[in-house]
DNA sequence: ATAGGGTTAG
């Protein structure tokens, strides 16, 4: 199988040859191409270029050939797309004295190879129009040079031109398909990618993982694990790009044992491990709520890149295991690896999940005092958040008036976050008059400020948050809650009712909710805010998708089992003191990731000590 | 001898 990506190395007859042509004219066509070629193999694209400037000026006739010429191009190709060349002066003057050699020559018409490599090299250029000119000067068009002007459209995010390519090629290939599938994954189309891909005959890994990555892209990480299934009863070998795929739909949905499966599947088959694969494995179980193997993955991973330590330093820390972040953090730093702006997010989130205020403004200060990395709006959104979050809400708005950026909502949500913790109305407001405006339907702030009034008693600021609410026509959305079970994720809204077993889950629920309120639970109705009667508050409060996620994991899994609980929203504050006392009550760990991070529950408490 | 699929963020 060919090499992808990690490239192969030079042999030293290719350097012993490439000296020979430094030192005579006398060299033959085919070194020429031998050493070109193995260039290229080896990801050197300028020292293939080096050999053509070499021929160019002292052995041009051995460019006098198809095969010389081909890589010749692909040479300019290939360095132009290593060096990113602005549009003014994207014209390869390499690449187009050798394409007037080819013209002239008489290659570009009768060899299809140098047409090729002479569309791709335009394509790499940046330059789609002199690319898109050579293909339809082409006097004969193949496969192989359709799918090279395919790819060019997919790469500039022009699909819709490359299906028209694509409706015009009178044959096409697996290659083609698997492009078409591509592009349109690329463009956000998962519609047309799933077209595309049910009408692919003898579909191969490429086809696959091009499929489930389009699925796991658009947030549909059911669907794509629905054909991580369908791929093995097709019997399609996957390799470490398919899995990588299906990983990070496990992370998406928190589906940690088809997650461990994959993993199981990796270790069975000796799929060979890259870095990647190593990363995504790390993430997923990271994300799953499984730390400890998370870094028993990372731990073993020979190679590791700054994605594997930011990885790893963002789980521990959406875990609570803020000191272990940071010193994982150093001891990157003590390899000399270089970090980069998302570790600096990870060791931001670590403090301030911990409440490491002084700590995280050192941080923050070394990222362009020490680290060469200029802190982004992101990292302000951070300090906002863990300035906030510590009780320091007139200090987070002071950074939030002092930053170089124009802030934006995430910035204004976290503050109002941080209002809730803190019960600062004032603050509250200003900061839902920016969201108003910059945010104005979603409706996590509304239900923020709202929760807010409810801490102050000020009912009327409650109401009035129902009024606008409704005013406005803001789209709850509505909060799912999942759990796996026998290899299926198990998803729950509230009230739901949906699942085959919801007659013993509500029985079960009910007994839950009798034995929370015998062990003093007593329901938080002013978090509710439909205008309904207390009864029926909390009845809403407890079919909250969590608690019902929960009511079937008692109902499935064995005693003091762990259960893991995934939910697309913040944790609910009712939910949350529930949950402590389930853990109690059943005796029972729970691991619960909400959309910030995760919740260890044990023994009646919770890892986050109620701040979160 | 030339083409197609992958990872880290509040």
């Amino acid at each position: 199988m060919r090499a992808r990506g990690g490239a192969a190395a030079v042999r030293p007859e290719h350097l012993a040859a490439h000296a020979r042509l430094v030192k005579s004219a006398d060299a033959d066509a085919f070194l020429v191409t031998s050493v070109m070629r193995a260039y290229l193999r080896a990801s050197l694209p300028l020292q293939a270029l080096l050999v053509l400037r070499g021929l160019l000026t002292r052995a041009p006739r051995l460019l006098a050939n198809s095969f010389s010429l081909s890589l010749a191009l692909q040479a300019c190709a290939a360095s132009a797309a290593a060096i990113p060349l602005r549009a003014a002066t994207a014209t390869p003057p390499l690449g187009a004295s050798l394409h007037a050699r080819a013209l002239k020559s008489g290659f570009a018409a009768a060899d299809i190879f140098v047409r090729t490599a002479l569309v791709e090299m335009y394509a790499k250029a940046g330059r789609a129009e002199l690319a898109r000119a050579a293909f339809d000067e082409a006097p004969r068009r193949d496969v192989f040079l359709c799918n090279v002007m395919l790819a060019a459209y997919v790469s500039r995010g022009e699909v819709a031109e490359a299906r028209t390519v694509f409706d015009g090629m009178r044959d096409r290939d697996l290659v083609s398909w698997n492009t078409m599938i591509h592009g349109y994954a690329v463009s956000g189309d998962v519609g047309m990618a799933r077209e595309i891909f049910d009408g692919t005959a003898d579909r191969d890994a490429f086809s696959w993982s091009s499929m489930i990555s389009a699925y796991a892209k658009g947030r549909r990480s059911k669907e794509a694990l629905e054909l991580w299934r369908e791929m093995r009863v097709a019997g399609v070998a996957p390799d470490c790009i398919t899995m990588v795929s299906v990983l990070s739909a496990c992370s998406d949905m928190g589906a940690l044992a088809i997650g461990a499966e994959v993993h199981q599947f990796v270790e069975r088959n000796r799929v060979e491990v890259d870095v990647k694969l190593g990363t995504a494995l790390v993430d997923m179980y990271a994300k799953c709520g499984d730390i400890d193997n998370s870094l028993k993955v990372f731990r073993a991973m020979p190679v590791k890149d700054v994605l594997t330590w930011s990885s790893t330093i963002i789980g521990l820390a959406n875990h609570g295991l803020g000191h272990d972040a940071l010193s994982l953090f150093s001891e990157m730093i003590s390899q000399g690896l270089q970090p980069n702006e998302i570790t600096f997010i990870g060791v931001l989130i670590a403090c301030t999940h911990v409440g490491l205020v002084s700590d995280g403004k050192k941080y923050f200060s070394s990222m362009s005092d020490i680290h060469g990395v200029a802190p982004r709006i992101e990292h302000y959104g951070c300090m906002v958040d863990l300035l906030g979050r510590a009780g320091h809400v007139e200090e987070a708005m002071e950074l939030i008036r002092s930053m170089p950026f124009e802030p934006d909502a995430v910035i204004w949500r976290a503050l109002l976050g941080a209002c809730r913790i803190h019960k600062n109305v004032e603050i509250a407001e200003e900061a839902m008059a920016r969201l108003r405006v910059l945010d104005p339907l979603a409706d996590g702030h509304y239900v923020l400020l709202s929760n807010i009034y409810a801490q102050a008693n000020s009912w009327e600021g409650v109401a009035e948050m129902r009024k606008t609410i409704r005013r406005e026509n803001i789209q709850r959305v509505p909060g799912r809650s999942s759990i796996e079970w026998e290899n299926t994720v198990h998803e729950f809204v509230s009230g739901d009712r949906s699942h085959p077993r919801f007659g013993e889950i509500y029985k079960m629920l009910e007994e839950m909710m009798d034995r929370l309120k015998q062990a003093g639970y007593r329901p938080m109705t002013s978090l509710v805010l439909q205008d309904i009667d207390e009864e029926a508050k909390k009845q809403a409060l407890a079919e909250h998708s969590e608690k019902l996620a929960i009511a079937f994991g008692l109902l499935t899994t064995p005693a003091r089992s762990t259960l893991r609980i995934t939910k697309n929203l913040r944790a609910c504050e009712d939910c949350h003191s529930a949950i402590k006392l389930i853990s109690l009550v059943y005796d029972r760990k729970l691991v619960v990731r909400d959309r910030n991070r995760f919740h260890h529950f044990s023994e009646g408490q919770c890892s986050c000590k109620d701040y979160w």
